[in-house]
DNA sequence: CTATTTGTTTATCC
DNA sequence: AGGATAAACAAATA
């Protein structure tokens, strides 16, 4: 579930324990999340250190411990994050918990356990955290720059193009749905193929999609409005804010995909 | 029992 | 070589 705005919401869900130390860690140590991270290292280093900041990049996560812990936290599909006042009892997807000397517990559930663990033990950022792309709503993030893109991956669906991370961090199947039905641009269109005039509105639709989700779902997970194409694309017989027609839904670039077909025709 | 899932990585084909 | 696409991953839910 976790894209751009929930990724943001559930960073902060910890920072109520900032500034607290690690009394205790409790993993589920052979659980895939932790795969490519030394779990054993990260247990016993984080002990005893203070949580110092706690960071996010589209859909990755930073927390720092002391100076030169960095805990990477991925949400992949079904991640989330928690912080409990009291110990409370550990659930069975509750993969990782930092017991804090205040008393209070960080908490990562992971039911299907796409999501993943990362630990670097370093006085500088580890790789997984110094070299990401520009976010999408950075300066760095121009036209320009996404246009460069879309003729280099011209043969792919626009629908596809979009979920790359690579380029377009934090934007997942919701919001890929929502940009593209902003800027009324059929997902199956070929990258290449998008005008001059299209690539402005989808320039303009990542950004807004991106700052509202962020302003909606980033604080407190309100329900966003009934005119977004959000509330109404997973229904059966879920109509078009814009037009009221039927929305269709079909897997496009390997994913679940719904569009407006009258909102968003296909120029091929 | 079957089909579905808001993500990423790996394999395979072109 | 690099791009496009499908499969795999795991478990809950309908």
């Amino acid at each position: 579930m976790p894209e751009l705005a929930e990724v943001e919401y559930y960073r902060k869900r910890w920072l109520p324990a900032l500034e607290q130390s690690v009394a205790r860690v409790c993993l589920h140590a052979d659980k895939r999340i932790f795969r490519g991270a030394d779990s054993a290292a990260l247990a016993r280093n984080l002990t005893g250190e203070c949580f110092e900041a706690a960071l996010c990049h589209g859909k990755q996560m930073c927390f720092r411990f002391g100076n030169q812990h960095w805990l990477g936290v991925h949400l992949g599909m079904t991640g989330k994050l928690r912080h409990t006042a009291n110990a409370v009892a550990v659930e069975k997807h509750d993969h990782l918990v930092l017991e804090m000397v205040g008393g209070g517990a960080l908490v990562f559930s992971d039911p299907r356990l796409f999501g993943r663990i990362l630990y670097a033990n370093t006085s500088e950022p580890p790789d997984w955290w110094a070299n990401l792309p520009p976010e999408v709503l950075s300066a760095e993030f121009s036209e320009d720059w996404v246009n460069r893109f879309l003729d280099r991956r011209a043969g792919a669906p626009i629908k596809a193009v979009l979920l790359m991370q690579e380029r377009f961090p934090g934007i997942g199947n919701w919001m890929a749905d929502e940009i593209l039905w902003r800027a009324r641009i059929h997902p199956a269109t070929r990258a290449g193929r998008i005008s001059k005039l299209k690539r402005r509105a989808l320039f303009k639709s990542i950004r807004e999609v991106s700052e509202d989700a962020l302003a909606v779902i980033g604080t407190d997970w309100k329900r966003p409005p009934d005119d977004w194409l959000f509330n109404h694309r997973w229904k059966d017989g879920g109509r078009c804010p814009r037009t009221g027609g039927l929305l269709k839904r079909e897997t496009i670039g390997g994913r679940t995909t719904c569009w407006s077909p009258l909102w968003q025709p296909l120029r091929v």
